[in-house]
DNA sequence: TAACTGTATTAGTTATTATAGTACACATCA
DNA sequence: TGATGTGTACTATAATAACTAATACAGTTA
């Protein structure tokens, strides 16, 4: 499920980061589960317990999850204030992006399709309930 | 015209590629212009030859910019087989942006019209001749 | 020749990353 | 209560990567 690239030069927790986001937006992991401890998942990957609080600790900063000290850390459900934050930065990302799709002589058509792939991806997942 | 901040935790030749990249996307610099040489550059902002060089090497290896020694740096034309080569790659991060920003809860239609937003960006600049 | 171009090499400094060990406070349950 | 599991914090250290700098080399052009 997490399956990382000790060797890769991309850090282990921006690895880690990365996947638990997807599983997240996708819903494999649903909002308000609660998610493998720090010690547990770094025995299970065997990797040190600090770099899983690391990536914790930036998901957290991210709003994908929430923790409770004593008890757990678990999936955040999406609060309409969390996404304001983020939407400008990711449409600008995203308008970075198109640019330098189109002048790479990716189609405006291909580009549109690509979102209704998208959103055939997340509400896919979020109608498995 | 290309601002850089030498505090930001961004290296240099990051922000660098960042910047030429839109300039020749926007076609504000033309196929087959010739760049700023790296010690030109260099002077200009104040930094090391060598971090100019790095960007340039960057670029051309993204299929940006040809280098020809002895003569100087051009910007490249954009060749069908070298956009090949990028679009599955930009695609697919196109893809997990489009999904993360769903997640987010950004409309459908705002995505498609950012799609609009950016063509006409892009083809606002090739018409600029 | 002289002055310009890109390129390569080496070196040194700094920043980042991952690990290890330890400690603390809270929650839960036997 | 005691034991265990939870998140969190802190220091330290080793290893690696990133960044910048200085220098030298080779090609082009006038």
């Amino acid at each position: 499920m997490l399956d990382l690239d000790i060797r890769s030069r991309q850090p282990i927790y921006e690895q880690l980061v990365e996947k638990m986001k997807e599983l997240i937006i996708h819903e494999v992991w649903k909002p308000h589960e609660q998610l493998p401890s720090v010690r547990q998942l770094a025995k299970e990957v065997t990797i040190n317990p600090n770099t899983i609080q690391k990536a914790y600790r930036e998901l957290e900063h991210q709003g994908y999850i929430y923790s409770i000290p004593g008890k757990g850390s678990f999936v955040a459900p999406q609060s309409p204030s969390v996404s304001q934050e983020k939407a400008a930065t990711i449409k600008q990302q995203m308008l970075k992006l198109l640019c330098e799709a189109l002048y790479l002589g990716i189609g405006k058509e291909e580009l549109l399709s690509l979102v209704e792939t998208a959103e055939q991806l997340v509400k896919g997942a979020k109608t498995n309930d």
